[in-house]
DNA sequence: CGTAATTGTTCGATAAACGAACATCAAGCC
DNA sequence: GGCTTGATGTTCGTTTATCGAACAATTACG
């Protein structure tokens, strides 16, 4: 897509902007100048883009700091509101927790990571950082992202490899092309995905994707526990059916 | 803000691009022509917009259809990863929905409305529609919108009154002013905002604001529940100091 | 099949966006 | 306090990015 766009005209000053916006990511005020430098724009244009995002209402000054407004999250539910099964999924997820006492989530894949659409937490957090709608994480240590990609087909799958870092989060990643597509045909092979310390120590979890559903809008759910508290057999013993029930439902009410 | 923008320079490009982004909304598919429509620009311009969107991987295309990818997540995320407290406070909500079993929010003022930051759902869904993160609901009618106003200066107040078409979503809501600022009047007296009905026929929820938030960061918590379940007098009873407590923790937690 | 309407696209013209230069502010030193 | 230097914010003539009218392609209907 990102080849596409040479070839088709595109609004630069869109990008640009875009740009600014994602800037805010991880903090909560800038200055022109702060803008300028993470985007690479001059100040004459940071200070445009971000008296723009003021005048939509996404952001606020009082004169020399920045910071976006809760408006932003419009741009979010933009996507959200679009898919009519969310609602259900939620639901079905807290179900989730509720059976089995652990956290519940859904993801879709976006580039090389996995991007959560819904969540429903334990009580108990056992990820070093919380996950929320929107959070992003590297796909191939990612039991949902495993999940996915295992359903790729080749030529998209070989696409997904050339161009993903395979970055190791833990001792246990998995960081060579040839080892993730042996476990991707492990995950085929079972129908799920089972990933132990590969995104973050202490944490396993277990996931499926979502049947029946069109190529470009694949989705998987997890369960996930701290390691320490639950075996792999045990794992798949007694959360297994309980998702693939879920996944089940999700699948049957549209999903 | 928005007459603000009348006087200085802005990038007429990256508003426009941000009405095509929002023009998703609710639908998850649209043709060049379905967003010229909505947007009000040229088929010309749309185009150009839409594969902008794509060049960004924030919209994809079949040809001929439209769909925005779950990478626009990332720019409400540019927002909520901006609020250090928000993990906090999510955690907090949690506590409350196990403790009382009901359902727990986090939100904030954006212009006339309430936009959700946090949420901590019962298993009961108590609403006709699903609220997620990134929902908005018109403030004048939530017990979180109350909450809110009942905390702004005078002038700002009155800015609020003199702008919002004070909807009716039932007969019980507060349509005009002077009956607003009644029971904002009763709000500040009793330290928090009880509404019935008057959102949504057959709920009813309380909430408090969090003290201590600079004036443009205010946020406010609530616990709803059906209003067949618990009477005004034992929300205020059994939940209100729970939700008191819940407050005093974001507050100390520098939330 | 032929016609009309609708939808998607191209490219010369225009005006929107640009950034170099200027103005203002802040910090440090005597 | 005054002066100098560096950093930050802003202005406005110039440039080029964006524009939409007109054309091309596709679809729908009789």
């Amino acid at each position: 897509m990102r080849a596409m766009a040479q070839k088709l005209e595109t609004v630069e000053s869109f990008s640009r902007g875009l740009a600014v916006l994602r800037s805010f990511g991880g903090v909560r005020s800038l200055t022109i100048t702060d803008v300028s430098d993470r985007t690479g724009l001059t100040r004459a244009a940071a200070r445009r883009f971000l008296y723009t995002l003021c005048g939509e209402g996404l952001a606020r000054t009082d004169g020399k700091n920045f910071e976006l407004t809760a408006g932003v999250l419009e741009l979010g539910h933009a996507y959200l509101s679009g898919m009519s099964e969310l609602e259900t999924v939620r639901d079905i997820l807290q179900d989730l927790t509720l059976e089995i006492g652990e956290s519940a989530s859904a993801a879709t894949l976006d580039g090389h990571d996995i991007v959560y659409v819904a969540r429903s937490p334990a009580r108990h957090r056992i990820m070093t950082v919380g996950l929320a709608v929107g959070s992003r994480l590297p796909a191939h240590a990612a039991s949902m992202g495993q999940a996915l990609l295992a359903r790729m087909h080749h030529n998209e799958l070989e696409a997904f490899l050339q161009t993903s870092p395979l970055r190791a989060l833990t001792p246990q990643t998995l960081t060579t092309r040839a080892a993730l597509k042996e476990r991707l045909a492990l995950v085929r092979a079972r129908g799920y995905a089972l990933v132990s310390e590969e995104l973050e120590i202490g944490l396993r979890s277990i996931a499926v994707s979502i049947e029946g559903r069109p190529r470009n809008a694949t989705l998987a759910i997890n369960l996930s526990a701290q390691s320490a508290r639950i075996s792999e057999a045990e794992m798949v013993e007694t959360y297994l059916p309980r998702l693939m029930h879920a996944a089940r439902r999700v699948q049957l009410s549209g999903g």
